[in-house]
RNA sequence: GGUCCCGUAGCUCAGCUGGAUAGAGCAACAGCCUUCUAAGCUGUGGGUCGCAAGUUCGAAUCUUGCCGGGAUCGCCA
């Protein structure tokens, strides 16, 4: 049970009473909160359809929900809007129905889906940058909003490890260490476990690689042929890529640990290279995959909006394969393996042509038919002059940087004024890494998802308004009083909610209203609307506080407020969790 | 040139499946700590919702055109 689900029930039967369709009450929570909690408009659209006065129909049905004691007071305002104010006893007394259950009143109304989320993940041996930010937490939040509302989901971060920059640092290793066994055709015996080169070595190589395929056509078609024999089996390459994958998803792990991310399945494009291979030969007796000057494509014909697409090449001219062979090949294989009913891929905005090709592909080869697929693009990160975020020097910022940039600031913020000096440096550091880290992502998650961001070290650091600093310090004050009042034990039936400050009734109000936000958030993959949502509840909690003191309230007083408290920090916990953010105890 | 995204307060952004008086945060200004954490709270000022038509009882929201910014357009991922 939920608060709104139990206002558009009542509103429904007052509908149905006076002779109207029920599916057209358009209740919703009010647009007017100075006048109602929730509003009806669908007397308006009503009226129309009968060609009757709108405000007499709204009246009609507003006069069988005023004998309901539940609403406080029923009005007819403006052209026809039922405005309805829930009575505070009706408030306080569902309290523990809806509130003190696991999903806060949260109930899903569709079947549960089996979903895999695909990061569109980083390349192997590259660095971790700001531009990785975003896919890694934006698809855990959606993917802890999907968890939550009742869905299976797995999270595949989906490496890059298959295409031509493993066959460029296998070309600049070579350069380097041409008697190194993986060069030497006729090496029979094991190869190193040891990789002899550090992922530094790898993340430092591979950008003077690349440049170099950028000016020498030679080295370039080495890079190719290199790439064409890893792909093909050969022996000596396919060890040192292993030793590639496994430095680099070591490294990844430590990045991505202390930012609360994890991956259930750490796949790459590689994974799916066997597959692939019959895939392709089984689409070209098929007659799906065809030549076309030198490559092998799939040709897809218009798009939904009545445009040539450009054919999704399969096989290049030289023999690799491309991203988007692996991507059909790996939507087979989700398919047989996990049978998802959808498949969410978090990728950068840029790629949508991509995905458009991809998915018309998936469509032309029957594989659309069992599983639905979704590109959530995603905008990029920009600095103040709106170009990509760099450092003050001009160089790439690194996910490294972000987070030390991040977490030094809160640590500076802790040391000034009086709030960190019970603390121990140890929990200085520690805190500060869990503060930093919510500057970081709530900071990236407040924006809506397809929009491209500034975003500057101002921003990054501010630990006031609109940030993740602000929720987390009313989550702590929370924690505060109730380990101070003693009270943090499970709220009990004596601990009825008694409304007596408009401030209580806000924050009530507001923690009914979690389900609309999250199946909102749901329903769009939008992260940001649990942002507001978290947001605005700490704004009513810090007002409550402010308002409402507990210590010295009457014996009734003090344990309604510490129950609505407990209540105000078990959803505020609750939605941190699903944005990934993490609360300590003090700040 | 085709396609996609965006244009809302000085700045950064919500609101866009049509509803009443367009909201936050930052910045500015004025207040609030002997009282449960001031990383907090209260108040003030600040907007032709890019422009113009159209649909509608009603448009920031839907449609079309234009202007401005960004992205993208077969052998990189």
């Amino acid at each position: 049970m939920n608060l709104s689900s139990c206002v558009k029930e009542k509103v429904a039967k007052a509908y149905q009473q006076c002779g109207y369709n029920e599916a057209q009450t358009l209740v919703k929570l009010s647009d007017r909160p100075d006048m109602s909690d929730y509003q009806s408009n669908g007397a308006l659209p009503l009226a129309k359809q009968l060609k009757q006065n709108p405000r007499a129909v709204a009246e009609q049905i507003a006069t069988v929900l005023k004998d309901d004691s539940f609403f406080s007071k029923v009005s007819v305002d403006g052209p026809g809007f039922i405005n309805l104010t829930i009575s505070d006893k009706a408030l306080g007394d569902m309290a523990d129905a809806v509130l003190n259950t696991p999903k806060g009143g949260y109930e899903r109304t569709t079947p549960p889906q089996k979903v895999v989320i695909d990061y569109g993940g980083p390349n192997v041996a590259k660095a971790l940058h700001v531009g990785h930010l975003r896919p890694a937490v934006i698809g855990e939040a959606i993917k802890r909003i999907h968890a939550f509302a009742g869905d299976d989901i797995i999270g595949d971060i989906h490496l890059g490890d298959w295409g031509l920059p493993m066959g460029l640092l296998i070309t600049e290793i070579q350069e380097r260490h041409p008697d190194l066994p993986y060069f030497d055709a006729t090496f029979t015996g094991e190869y190193p476990k040891e990789a002899p080169f550090t992922v530094h070595d790898l993340e430092t190589m591979y950008p003077i690689a690349s440049q170099k395929s950028k000016s020498d056509e030679a080295y370039l078609a080495r890079a190719k042929e290199n790439t064409h024999l890893l792909q093909n089996g050969h022996r000596g390459y396919r060890a040192l890529w292993q030793h590639f994958v496994d430095l680099s998803v070591a490294e990844m792990k430590k990045l991505y640990e202390p930012l609360d991310i994890h991956f259930d399945l750490w796949r790459g494009e590689s994974h799916v290279h066997d597959r692939l291979q019959k895939m392709i030969v089984r689409l070209q007796k098929e007659g799906l995959i065809v030549p076309d000057d030198g490559a092998q494509v799939i040709r897809l014909g218009k798009s939904k909006t009545g445009n040539d697409l450009p054919p999704l090449i399969m096989v290049k001219s030289d023999g690799a394969v491309m991203y988007g062979a692996t991507d059909l090949a790996t939507i087979e294989e989700r398919v047989e393996e996990f049978n998802p009913d959808s498949i969410l891929y978090v990728v950068d905005a840029r790629q949508a042509l991509h995905f458009e090709q991809v998915f018309a592909g998936a469509e032309k080869i029957g594989l659309t038919k069992k599983v639905k697929l979704l590109h959530l693009g995603f905008g990029t990160i920009n600095g103040k002059d709106n170009k990509p975020f760099k450092t003050r020097d001009g160089g790439v910022m690194t996910l490294k940087m972000l987070m030390e940039l991040a977490t030094d600031a809160a640590l500076k913020k802790m040391n000034s004024g009086e709030m960190g000096r019970d603390l121990t440096d140890e929990e200085k550091s520690k805190i500060s890494k869990i503060v930093g880290v919510s500057a970081l992502k709530f900071a990236d998650l407040m924006n809506e998802r397809m929009k491209n961001y500034i975003f500057d070290e101002d921003k990054l650091t501010s630990t006031e308004g609109k940030t993740g600093p602000y929720i987390l310090y009313a989550l702590v004050r929370m924690k505060s009083v109730l380990e101070k009042m003693n009270e943090s034990a499970a709220i009990t039936e004596q601990d009825i909610i008694r409304i007596q400050e408009p401030a209580e009734r806000q924050l009530m109000l507001r923690l009914y209203g979690m389900p609309d936000s999250l199946q909102t958030a749901y329903d769009n993959n939008a992260p940001h609307v649990i942002c507001d949502y978290l947001f605005k509840l700490a704004q009513d909690f810090n007002l409550f506080y402010h308002d409402c003191p507990i210590k010295d309230a009457d014996e009734q007083t003090r344990r309604s407020r510490l129950a609505l408290t407990k209540y105000t920090l078990d959803m505020g916990l609750k939605m941190t969790n699903l944005l990934g953010l993490q609360v300590p105890d003090k700040m």
